[in-house]
DNA sequence: ATAGCTGCAAATGCTTTGCAAGGCC
DNA sequence: GGCCTTGCAAAGCATTTGCAGCTAT
C-alpha cells in the first residue's frame, strides 16, 4: 500500500484512492491484459466502484507514463498489457483471449524501412482460429 | 466495365451502380489500403457520391467474399486492404500510413500453439516512428 | 491555497441498423 | 414480381470531454 503509493509517486503520478486501487490490481505481479469495462467489472467484483471515465483517464495516465502498453487487436475495444517488456502475442478474436509470448521471436526478412522513418517497434500477433 | 460486371457476379454479389464503381475504383490493379471514409472521399473527388452506409455494406460483402483483407490497427479506423495475400505492413499511426510488405517474412521462435487451438494467420506490423 | 483528480452527464466519432423506396434478374 | 440493395436518419458503443466539486500536497 505504502509501496503503491511510492511507485505512483515515482512516476509522477498523485497517489489518489482510485489509482492506488486501479495500480493494486494491476500491478499484483502478475501479467494482465484488461480493457477499460473489464477492469471496471473487476474492481466491481472487489466492491470497488470506479466511475468509466476515470478508468480509461488512468489507463491512459499509466500508457503515458510507460506503465502500461497498449494493444489494438480488434476495433472496438482497447486492451492494456501490464507487460511491458518487448513481447508477442496469440490472440483469438472469437474468444477474446489474449496470451503473451514471451519467448524470443525474431523477423526474418524484413524489407529496408521507408526512407527517413526509424522503426519504433515490431509486433507479431499470431492470430488463433477463424 | 462489363468485366467488373462478370466479376462481381462471379462473387455472388449483384452488380449494382454502386458495386461497379466502388470495385472499378478498387481493383483498378492497384494495391490500395482505404478505410470507409478514404474511400468516399476518393470517390466523391470522381463526382460519384455514395452514401457511407452502402460504403460500410459493400466493404464488408467484399471482404466477407475474401475480395479484401481487413486491417485493425488503430482503435478508430479500419483499414480495408486490396492485397489479399498473405504479408505484412510498414504502419505509422502518425502519418495514418500503411505500406504493404511484400518480401518473404520469417517468423522464428514461436512458442507452441496453445492446446487445441489453430493458427490462422500471424500477422506482422512494422511501427514507424513515435 | 492550489494545482491536480474525479465523476457525472453530455458530446464525439466510427460503425451499424431499421426501414421505405428503388433496382436487378 | 420478388428479392436484394440503397440510403437516410436514428441508434449503438467505446471513448473523450466539460466542468463543478473534491483531494493531495
Amino acid at each position: 500500500m505504502n509501496d503503491i503509493k511510492q511507485f505512483l509517486r515515482s512516476n509522477a503520478l498523485r497517489p489518489t484512492k482510485q489509482r492506488i486501487v486501479i495500480a493494486g490490481y494491476l500491478f499484483d505481479g502478475t501479467d494482465k491484459h484488461v480493457t477499460a469495462e473489464s477492469l471496471s467489472t473487476e474492481l466491481a467484483k472487489r466492491k470497488h466502484i470506479i466511475s468509466l471515465a476515470t478508468i480509461y483517464n488512468t489507463l491512459h495516465d499509466f500508457y503515458e507514463n510507460g506503465l502500461l502498453k497498449k494493444l489494438t487487436l480488434s476495433a472496438d475495444r482497447v486492451y492494456f498489457d501490464t507487460n511491458t517488456d518487448d513481447h508477442h502475442h496469440f490472440y483469438s478474436e472469437k474468444e477474446q483471449f489474449l496470451i503473451d509470448i514471451n519467448k524470443n521471436i525474431k523477423v526474418n526478412g524484413l524489407p529496408k524501412t521507408p526512407k527517413n522513418k526509424k522503426i519504433n517497434k515490431i509486433e507479431v500477433i499470431v492470430h488463433l482460429d477463424k
